[in-house]
DNA sequence: CTGTTAGCGCATTCAT
DNA sequence: ATGAATGCGCTAACAG
């Protein structure tokens, strides 16, 4: 309680008290763009009186005299689907690592909630929009370009989108998982997708088909749920309809499978091999461990920013590799 | 490609076009505070001139005027552990439900990197802090305090802070699990604790101790990670040193149990039966599903967002229930 | 009911 | 090398 809430020091306070003028303490606190004595500088002056006041620069003023804020904003489908989660860790990291602070919203999957951040986000002056949907939605990046703010889609970019975006190699990943399976001897592969193909996981649904080549293995489908995959799952062990082997679209999916296979009392892999397509560190842990394709997130995710903020052919803008299968129990692999 | 991206359109455009003065524009853009003729402001005048012009008002410019940004930061010891992501979503929309945008920053358990986000957000003007460490720390709610900006804590408090602070009951919880167990006639009840015995979730283990009223009750201990956990039940299996039922202090420990019983061979709730104390979505999809002493996540958030809006004696900051016992498999319940 | 005007805190140009 | 003065876009007091 050594001082009441008072107002914040400004600059003007900092000038005062180290008896120079606003210009001098703003070139000091910025390192530029003049020069400044070394004696004003240290001496007993200007940072000293910055130091004194507890001086804080006030980055909304600044923010309004430099047009511009430091600030990115992140639209999320749902942070709560490890997948968009892990790649929202990743892409606030690779932010933080550019000195940029990070606006989040999650848009729960509603394209009007998308656009309605969309817009307080523009309101809100950012420095770009980097754009994280399930699928569909408006080109919000279009509009955001539009005011001159960029912006990058990440994971899906709607059909009618221009905008840069960065996204997985599905084709190859789901054609690693098939062989992979094949491998184990199995010579029908399953595919659990989506309920509809649309966006980049519907994508891969159809590389699964062009993959495996033939018209007669079995395609699965349901909401990229947990508990829809593992009704599914209960339900067709109740009716012994389940295939040997299978791919998930997804790692929730795949969690869900896992679930409704220990519910029903089905081992996997013993009665079961299940192979899934996001890599997210939740499938490291599951019983037993999934092996994956491995979506490379985090180079997603600095590629994303480097083509936000550099451009997308900027050296920053490194590529993102491919997937990388990942063995571990859950196809048949290992010490099961 | 209509027109290339030229300065966003202001105020004083709007007013210009509209032939008002930019008062009364203000007026109308705010719905107040002085009233506006509905002629003006329908009639082909100022709405329809913003609706022209595209025009956004500049939330900076609104900021540095009325000191006030509509910004909260949140700051976050780790969005990748399911139980601070959870928490963080709720809290991220019970904000948006009072029209605030938030900040996010991740300080991955560093003390170093939450101080500075502190810093960062208060540079940024916040109206507020939500701060949710896992435990440790400076009191940084304090600082913000003294900056004139309020803050809470969510889950943790530092010894030494005063602020405000959210968390959730965890003797109840923890006697709930307690209970449970021993209803299921395990008269030894073992807990997996974190490495130390620091912050609310260490407090747990006290609870434990407390709760099973004996001191033979085997404790254990392990790092907060799906893997550490793991690793330490396929050890313990391995030895024959595993207590047929426990409680573990997380979701994180109790899924990593899970798969480590599962690599190890060991049948849950067969061979050991577990229950878990967060209560995350996750812990529902597991396998076998655990039963877990659930922690009211989405309650605590709204709690922690009206004492920071409203203060702490607001109707808006309702109480947080205590946890809720979810029977599912993992302690031997249901169809296992 | 509406127009004019003075700052909010800072970066920067123009003088010195 | 430094100081004085201007304006970013907006809100709200102050005059009509």
């Amino acid at each position: 309680m050594t001082k009441r809430a008072a107002r914040a020091a400004t600059l003007t306070d900092v000038a005062r008290r180290a008896g120079a003028s606003t210009a001098v303490v703003s070139y000091v606190m910025n390192n530029g763009p003049r020069p400044v004595a070394a004696a004003t500088r240290e001496r007993e002056r200007v940072l000293a009186a910055a130091a004194e006041l507890n001086y804080r620069p006030n980055r909304v003023a600044r923010a309004l005299r430099s047009r511009t804020t430091g600030v990115v904003g992140l639209v999320l489908a749902d942070a709560s689907n490890p997948y968009f989660g892990a790649l929202a860790r990743h892409i606030e990291r690779a932010l933080g690592a550019r000195d940029k602070l990070t606006l989040t919203g999650n848009a729960d999957y509603s394209a009007d909630r998308q656009q309605d951040l969309v817009e307080r986000f523009l309101a809100a002056q950012v420095d770009g929009l980097v754009i994280v949907s399930a699928d569909g939605g408006a080109d919000v990046a279009a509009e955001a370009e539009a005011a001159g703010v960029p912006a990058v889609y990440v994971h899906n970019r709607p059909a009618s989108g221009h905008s840069p975006v960065v996204s997985a190699d599905n084709d190859a990943a789901v054609h690693t998982a098939v062989t992979h399976l094949r491998s184990h001897g199995h010579d029908r592969v399953a595919f659990l997708a989506g309920p509809h193909d649309a966006g980049p996981v519907g994508h891969r649904r159809a590389a699964w088909e062009s993959a495996v080549g033939r018209t007669d293995d079995t395609l699965l489908r349901c909401a990229y749920a947990r508990a829809a995959a593992a009704a599914l799952t209960r339900d067709l062990v109740a009716r012994g309809a389940m295939p040997p082997a299978l791919i998930t679209a997804t790692d929730e999916q795949a969690i869900g499978v896992l679930a409704g296979a220990s519910a029903a009392g089905l081992s996997v892999p013993g009665g079961l091999a299940v192979v899934s397509l996001d890599g997210t560190p939740d499938s490291a842990h599951t019983a037993p461990a999934l092996t994956v394709a491995e979506q490379p997130l985090r180079a997603m995710a600095r590629r994303a920013v480097g083509v936000l903020l550099d451009g997308a052919d900027s050296a920053s803008a490194e590529a993102v590799p491919p997937a990388s299968l990942i063995v571990r129990r859950s196809c048949g692999c290992g010490s099961g």
